[in-house]
DNA sequence: AACCTACACAACCGCAATTAA
DNA sequence: TTTAATTGCGGTTGTGTAGGT
């Protein structure tokens, strides 16, 4: 061996840089999203699909929100945190410009610490107090297992027809209730804690929005003022 | 100045869901 | 209907850096 005290090796990581960055962005501006999977072919950036994907997703597309999180961003997603669980792609669709790796990444960076057992890192998987959100995190648990509720679905918004959302309303039967509830929502409004009944579907999936409420019902949310403490309110059909 | 530790966050990995063939 | 490919998600890891000793 030449020199046992070895200079710091180079970064390893793979960290994009600003042209591989800017050969993306003009590739997606040119081409549109999607076929992530042939984008390094056909941009010439020796990055994969997901790579590519996540980096354009994560950082340059339009709208995307830096900086620090607002107070009512915060709020926000410690209340949604603890509806939800892990459900950061959910949590992120709430919060306008913010992803759902930055919000995973604040979570665990800021806000778990808050919590008593918030130790950032090794989450001991035998820790039976370790139950802190209302939903286990584990992968398998993505089953929708919440059979209480039935959907009577008017529209389910998307994203088709330029971007441009429909406004809608949706309302839920509760076989454990008479009566239906029934709340109106913006689409072009961000769902921001208010204490309107307005609030967001952006992408996700009807059927995945409506967990939020199932779990409402398993955690005996059946009243109006209950909604409230998500900053919701239900309005009369 | 050198070392250590913890933090912040970008990026990767593995799995599940979805879509296309 | 089945299989393969692609996409999306959450968990985890790796790196740079600030602050303390």
């Amino acid at each position: 061996m030449e020199n046992n005290r070895v200079k710091k090796q180079p970064p390893k990581k793979n960290l994009w840089k600003p042209e591989e960055d800017l050969i993306l962005k003009k590739y997606v501006e040119a081409h549109g999203e999607g076929n992530w999977a042939t984008v390094s072919q056909k941009s010439g950036l020796k990055r994969g699909g997901k790579s590519c994907r996540l980096r354009w997703k994560n950082y340059l597309r339009p709208n995307i929100k830096r900086g620090r999180m607002s107070q009512e961003e915060e709020d926000l997603i410690i209340r949604m945190h603890k509806l939800l669980g892990n459900r950061w792609s959910l949590i992120a669709g709430r919060l306008p410009g913010r992803t759902d790796n930055e919000v995973k990444n604040y979570w665990n960076t800021h806000l778990n610490k808050i919590s008593p057992l918030g130790k950032r890192k090794h989450v001991d998987s035998n820790d039976q107090n370790n139950t802190n959100s209302t939903e286990t995190t584990n992968k398998k648990s993505k089953i929708h297992t919440y059979p209480v509720i039935s959907i009577d679905a008017q529209k389910n918004p998307t994203k088709e027809s330029n971007g441009k959302k429909e406004e809608g309303s949706t309302s839920l039967l509760n076989p454990l209730m008479t009566d239906t509830k029934s709340f109106s929502y913006d689409t072009e409004s961000p769902f921001i804690a208010t204490n309107t009944s307005t609030f967001f579907f952006d992408d996700e999936p009807l059927i995945t929005y409506m967990d939020s409420f199932a779990l409402f019902e398993g955690f005996g949310y059946t009243t109006g003022e209950n909604y409230a403490e998500l900053g919701m309110q239900l309005v009369s059909p």
